[in-house]
RNA sequence: GGUGAGGUGGAUGAGUGGCUGAAAUCAACGGUUUGCUAAACCGUCGUACGACCUUAAAGUUGUACCGAGGGUUCGAAUCCCUCCCUCACCGCCA
């Protein structure tokens, strides 16, 4: 949620950064602002009244004391007026507050100034890209062959046992997962993130946090008996951590990365994206959440980048960077660089990560807030990243490092999977 | 699931209708003292939203908030109702 204060001071100016966002509604800023003054307004007329009837009460207090019954009475007259008529202003107030909060939500988050142009994915910029791209052997198959050839994911059984789009890993599949997981959380802690195993159904208070609701409950499974939702992402969780809390300047930046399995709902599309292992209900992925202090944060998000850029490194795969555009980017987001890999014999590229800066419109929700050297309040600013989502990573290994009747492991993963190939 | 006890400021914890936005202690911060450390002493020490004043900060002031939401009352942390959560014991269970 956006700070009050930020379109009081300059509303054509986010008019303007909403634009890039191809945010239709920017009448949203004016009908808010006129809210807030209408707000302002009856506030005031309401603290005036109720100090009336608070100090009036205080004398009844005191008449009655010594004594003064009549007076006290006469008094109690003059009070129960009082609040009569401020009755309706009261009511007055709590639905203006409730219409500015309502309609305050319903702005995105405002694109940094280093956010390209541009409208649908197509628009996105390339930062960067590296990393060798294979050379396959004749007769190279895409992942969702190869799983089934050395039966280590199996959708079919998944599927009798679930539904579709939920992978039921098998074997060698399943230790793969496990040595990555193991892998990429050893890697986020080495970088000073302390690891945390959160819960994986939260409530509807943390789902609002992170922005999830109101509008994309959709997206996520619901427990209708509890009111419990299934985490998209253990960045709800994660981030919650310290939703209301007033956490010590010096404590910044505060860094944390958590594994857990991942569930969405989303509707899928169909064909080839979908295929094996591209677009599932149920995945594993490993996350990196910072909150910073808001001089901080971009300085961060490119540590960040840095970091999820080595760790792909390491695992060998050729990857690129891009710089999502106006259009493409999340409800919440203020800066989003995307990771993809290079799916070989897909012959295409999977999003594997996605770093964002959220400033402080999750923490404005949150309330994630610290003093600063100055005494003064200030939200502090958020961040995450995938690193990495599993199920895409394991299709680009498999694909792009498949050998006749093998597939060869980066060495970082050997590692922890105790073997250089898979079988 | 059952029974019981609870939820008060950063922490502990007092507070059963007006003098309580909240004692006391600890922690924290500023200062005095000090060769250094410790101790002692003095002071500060909740948040949100307004109003006034100001270029701004500061300052003055109002309202709200003692788990959440309702209610009773001239007046509620305190009484009543509903819900949530925590703890203990029992039951069930990995």
């Amino acid at each position: 949620m956006l700070q009050l204060q930020v379109l009081r001071q300059n509303p054509q100016g986010v008019k303007e950064r909403l634009a890039i966002k191809h945010f239709a509604e920017t009448g949203l800023v004016d009908t808010i602002l006129s809210l807030d003054d209408q707000r302002k307004k009856f506030q005031l007329e309401f603290d005036n009244n109720q100090a009336k009837v608070n100090s009036t009460s205080k004398e009844i207090g005191q008449l009655m004391a010594k004594g003064q019954k009549e007076e006290a009475e006469n008094k109690k007259q003059e009070v129960a007026a009082l609040k009569s008529s401020l009755q309706p202003i009261a009511e007055q107030l709590s639905a203006i507050e409730k219409q500015l909060q309502d309609e305050l939500v319903k702005l995105p988050n405002l694109p940094s100034n280093k956010v390209p142009a541009g409208k649908t994915p197509a628009d996105n910029v390339v930062v960067k890209e590296a990393g060798k791209q294979p050379e396959l052997p004749a007769g190279a198959v895409p992942h969702w062959d190869l799983i089934k050839k050395y039966d280590i994911v199996d959708f079919e059984t998944g599927a009798k046992i679930t539904g579709s789009g939920f992978a039921l890993y098998k074997g060698k599949g399943a230790k793969l997962q496990r040595a990555l997981i193991q892998y990429f959380l050893d890697f986020n802690t080495a970088a000073g993130y302390t690891e945390y195993l959160p819960p994986f159904m939260v409530n509807e208070a943390s789902a609002y946090g992170t922005g999830q609701l109101p509008d994309k409950e959709g997206q996520m499974y619901h427990m209708q008996e509890d009111n419990f939702f299934m985490i998209p992402t253990s960045e709800v969780p994660v981030t919650n951590i310290y939703r209301d809390e007033i956490v010590k300047e010096i404590d910044l930046p505060i860094k944390m990365t958590a594994y857990s399995p991942c569930f969405r709902r989303e509707a899928g599309s169909f064909g080839k994206d979908v295929r094996g292992l591209n677009r599932v209900h149920q995945f594993d992925k490993v996350e990196v959440v910072q909150l910073v202090h808001p001089d901080k944060s971009y300085e961060v998000h490119q540590e960040m980048v840095d970091h999820i850029e080595k760790l792909l490194q390491s695992l060998e795969l050729p990857y690129r960077i891009l710089a999502l555009c106006g259009g493409d980017m999340s409800f919440t987001s203020a800066l989003t660089y995307d990771f993809e890999v290079y799916s070989a014999a897909q012959d295409r590229w999977l999003e594997v990560s996605s770093v964002s800066n959220f400033e402080a419109y999750q923490t404005n929700r949150m309330k994630i807030r610290f003093k600063d050297s100055t005494g003064k309040m200030q939200l502090t600013h958020s961040l995450n990243g995938s690193s990495l989502a599993l199920p895409r990573i394991m299709a680009c290994l498999l694909e792009n490092n498949q050998t006749k009747d093998n597939v060869n492991l980066p060495a970082a993963i050997a590692t922890y999977f105790g073997s250089s190939t898979l079988l």
